[in-house]
DNA sequence: TATTGTTATACTCTATAACTATA
DNA sequence: TATAGTTATAGAGTATAACAATA
């Protein structure tokens, strides 16, 4: 991996990767205070919408470590809109699922999170098309 | 502000930007850990490499509390990578100014954060072009 | 024995409010 | 009186290590 000069262009979309950062981060983080919610709790919430998760799992996808999960569904838990179930398969495990609320409160959150939709209506269908090539090519 | 429904096209766009953001704060704070650094100590020293700042600034430019600042400049300054100095025009202020050793770790350090460099280089210069006005109109 | 979740502990980042030294 | 920086305090997220319950 030898650290060649990057030429101007790819500089420059370097940059302008940073600003989508800094952007992402920012509107996510208001529309999470929107709803009283932090980031991770914001986030944990979202994934848990989608279906119930063990703690364990919950680590793995927020990449950080078992017990600072027990921390972000305790506060969730004690706003009402997360609760703890238990696994019927295995009676270690605990099943962090929303309440009704807690779902309501996902869609909610979901739909406030404007970003890159809005930004995005400004460019045609046709651009959008090859602007989802590139992100896809650059993640791949 | 309606919430029209997005086209498929636009879900997946902001999905990939999504993915975007998690790989870049990944590496980011990758790349700080590596030389013992937090990823706030990290950008801030990085911004100190450019210029020496007034508390104040960093953290109009970090967007946050400037008692914070006090934080992590006390850290950055313990590790010897940043020096406070005073501002001849106002006694009040203080300068936040990178040492010898902490302009070379913001040199290696901006040198391990490849992102998007690397990725980047498999596009062709015509597709990082077109990939740059996009993200330029994006976040005009 | 190994695994799941929790507790205990410590550190960093964060905001708020009160303080000091300048201006 | 207004501003720059700090201190004090409290909450949240993070990692590490040790623990109880279960597998």
């Amino acid at each position: 991996m030898p650290s060649r000069r990057a030429d101007p262009v790819t500089v420059e979309v370097v940059e302008l990767i940073g600003d989508v950062v800094a952007r992402y981060h920012m509107e996510y983080e208001e529309a999470a205070a929107r709803h009283q919610l932090t980031g991770a709790q914001a986030k944990v919430l979202n994934l848990l919408s989608l279906e119930p998760l063990p703690m364990r799992r919950i680590a793995q996808k927020l990449r950080c470590e078992p017990s600072n999960v027990t921390g972000i569904i305790d506060r969730l838990e004690t706003r009402g809109l997360v609760e703890r179930r238990p696994d019927p398969a295995d009676r270690r495990v605990k099943l962090a699922a929303p309440t009704e609320e807690g779902v309501e409160t996902a869609e909610r959150l979901r739909e406030s999170l404007d970003f890159a939709r809005e930004p995005l209506a400004g460019l045609s269908e046709e651009e959008r098309t090859s602007l989802r090539d590139l992100l896809r090519r650059m993640l791949a």
